[in-house]
DNA sequence: AGTAAATGTTAAACTAGATTAACATCATTT
DNA sequence: AAATGATGTTAATCTAGTTTAACATTTACT
């Protein structure tokens, strides 16, 4: 059980004790996950949030027309889950599924509570980390009222070079909202124009 | 200084005592703005953020063809400001201006950091506020991604029927990422239909 | 009441991106 | 090395939503 790289990413936010690390790493999940293993199944109350030690995800859900859209990737230091579901403990709208061989530090949401009240400081992280979330989301929702899809797809590639190149392009398509057929388009436009 | 409403919306997060409220009322500020005055400017960092007492609001910014988008509007018992801004204290995206006269209890960014140290609980307040804001944003993706532009509007129509009353079509356009004329396209067709 | 400004409607021409379908390339397994 | 499945490309056709522009209606002000 390797919990130093969430040791590291929460001491950008906040200083535990020894002690306060101790309790944490009583609590916590360590979970090995294989290529294509569902993390989270769409309906499902999602019970944990998970920190990626290594690997990479995709959360997605399943429209009326049985299309798939991604919602999100996590590699390395992100979060992973529905965090809707997690929060409020409904049905989740979203699957989580590996793309790669994938291991996390799972927090589960009876341990999370508990461990607000013994770890007050950790109230503070998680405030913290939800309004990263919540300021990435509304950039996003920005940019696909801006942005056409060649200059999201730039933005993408921009941001998330890492990403880019462990993920097959369909899925990138996916992501930004366009066809696979479309973002194919869009990269040949780009090679010609330069 | 009408506090109450603030007070009771708190209520259903948190139980304060009687001198937390004394200390949280009196670090607070009550402004009263009038139509069409701004409560952020782009480009400005985002001092407040404010509890709606009374009136309304719309958060927009400009895209660079000088068009308007609005990403939010905000009623009576609602949150209203640039909250990335606040949060991460950098230069708004966005403006707020009042569509109404509208009065406002509003929390300073100085003033809550030393208020997260007296009362504690108000950093859970806070941590469940930015949850559901969380939540919300990422609700609005999925819709965004998987509903035409006729759902959209039917969805809005049904989540907030109390807005659309308030306020012009134009604006109700803007917030759907559609024009305005084919907002009134899709309301011709939907009288049509039954 | 009358006028100006703000808001809403209609319709024709246009475009970004979707759909369909056929084919090309790459990776994995036997 | 051949075969199968997964991924990526190209091009023709189609459509949801935009643009433009002219007109209609409502609201607010003198």
């Amino acid at each position: 059980m390797n919990i130093e790289p969430l040791l590291k990413y929460m001491s950008n936010f906040i200083t535990l004790s020894k002690d306060e690390e101790d309790i944490l790493s009583s609590k916590l999940l360590y979970r090995k996950y294989l290529k294509g293993q569902y993390i989270v199944q769409h309906g499902d109350v999602c019970k944990y949030t998970g920190f990626v030690v290594s690997g990479c995800t995709k959360t997605f859900f399943m429209d009326s027309d049985g299309q798939e859209h991604i919602v999100m990737f996590s590699i390395e230091d992100w979060w992973t889950s529905d965090i809707g579901s997690f929060i409020t403990q409904t049905p989740a709208d979203f699957n989580v599924q590996c793309l790669e061989n994938t291991e996390l530090i799972m927090f589960s949401q009876e341990i999370i509570e508990d461990l607000y009240i013994r770890i007050p400081k950790l109230e503070r992280f998680f405030r913290q980390i939800v309004e990263k979330g919540l300021v990435a989301s509304q950039k996003r929702i920005v940019r696909s009222f801006s942005l056409s899809a060649k200059e999201q797809y730039l933005y993408f590639r921009n941001e998330y070079p890492k990403i880019e190149q462990r993920i097959p392009q369909y899925m990138i398509a996916s992501y930004l909202g366009i066809t696979k057929e479309f973002l194919s388009k869009i990269k040949s436009q780009l090679i010609l124009e330069q």
